[in-house]
DNA sequence: GGAATTGATATTGTCAACAATATTTGTTAA
DNA sequence: TTAACAAATATTGTTGACAATATCAATTCC
């Protein structure tokens, strides 16, 4: 959390996609604790602000509000973990079957365009950015696919998925995502929906399956980690 | 809103859900201006707190926020109203599906219970309890699906149904609840995956059929409507 | 040395006041 | 009578101060 703060006062929701971007980007782990009144001095803006944005954090399930103790960012539990997956399957799955109906050239070129940059960045080892086109990939399905409610609800689902990502993403996890990738745009483009279900579903189980979600809990972070300056 | 304060303070969860029942309920329209300082008065707190749960009710998407005028009952579109229904088949398609392998004898008696009593609710001619417990019997299959987010989800958008079916309900609808529900229940308890889903398409399929989408937009409410008192 | 207690400090929760913006009311002119 | 304009009022947005609660540091006791 090194954000500069400029002399035009930041809006709150300058201030949210700053915050959400450094829990997505892995920069604010899991547990840590947000005090308002730092984040108002980071931000040179009156805490009131801040509480605000922390209230709308929460309901994306990025953090976690405490009565009279904070913030911190959230920490799902395995079962909230399954659940986020059941979820977004629920939604991916429908997203691409509706998809596979209504795509049009302009929709396949976006969807190509998106997976080419996946795969250069992939091969040029760029993973930060691959990554990053990764989740914005299952945006792109929502968004084409219409349904402003349901890519809504994605976009928290997928964020919460890389807190889950960080607290129990075994060591030997890659991202295999430009493959996958792109069957499902092959698929899609073919207006083939049981197809293009089954990769979504692959893919989604891809992900789930790279995490450690049947042994020990992660490791509980100690205070240390809780109350060092995250900078 | 006639909602008479009490000695003890009410709390932001009790203004929220009171909001949130009025508008359900139908006691205040689409449309209806909440005005902070006359909502602080009403629940005898300060306005900051009304301004809290003012947001939470716009991120429920029961009300629209509009800056520096105030907020409003939500008043769907007719895309929104398609959305929220191709939203919740989305989600109780895939509840019941998940309830049909997960139901035991006590779930099952639960649900019957509960269309038995909107059953006698209907047949006794108290069509708003028995509206009352159509909404509440989706929530029902929700929370004996096992999946917190999703019925969370489902929560907010059976609140919007009532919003959405306020502005366009057509004059002849009726409420067929109890019967597609009671043929639901009998799917689920056989663990008809194909079945209950069948039911559920056409149980929401009717639902919206009932709505007038095609024609023109709801009457625009007008000045008068807005400024009667609402009690 | 570890646990319990106390006091100091930090942080969150709440509030009323003021600034900014919108709405309503009153007045004037055509 | 209607439209335009100005003034008054209402409402929302923002702020800093204070109350309530939690955390941290220091001290004492076993």
């Amino acid at each position: 959390m090194d954000a500069k703060t400029t002399n035009r006062p930041a809006t709150d929701q300058d201030i949210h996609d700053r915050i959400w971007s450094s829990i997505v980007d892995r920069q604010l782990a899991p547990g840590t604790r947000l005090k308002e009144e730092h984040l108002a001095e980071i931000f040179n803006v009156n805490r009131a602000r801040i509480r605000q944005v922390l209230q709308h954090l929460a309901r994306d399930g990025l953090i976690t509000l405490v009565p009279n103790r904070g913030a911190f960012v959230a920490e799902p539990s395995i079962e909230e973990a399954r659940d986020v997956f059941f979820a977004r399957r629920t939604i991916e799955e429908r997203l691409v079957e509706r998809l596979c109906a209504t795509i049009d050239d302009q929709g396949a070129r976006r969807l190509r365009d998106h997976v080419a940059a996946e795969r250069r960045a992939h091969d040029a080892g760029d993973f930060e950015t691959a990554i990053r086109l990764s989740g914005a990939f299952h945006m792109l399905i929502a968004d084409l696919a219409q349904s402003q409610i349901l890519a809504g609800l994605l976009r928290d689902l997928v964020s919460r998925t890389s807190l889950i990502t960080a607290l129990y993403q075994s060591r030997s996890a890659h991202n295999c995502g430009p493959d996958e990738h792109e069957a499902l745009v092959e698929a899609i483009v073919a207006h083939d929906a049981a197809a293009a279900i089954e990769v979504m579903k692959h893919h989604l189980a891809h992900i789930e399956a790279q995490l450690d979600l049947e042994g020990e809990r992660a490791p509980a972070r100690n205070l240390a980690d809780i109350l060092s300056p995250r900078r």
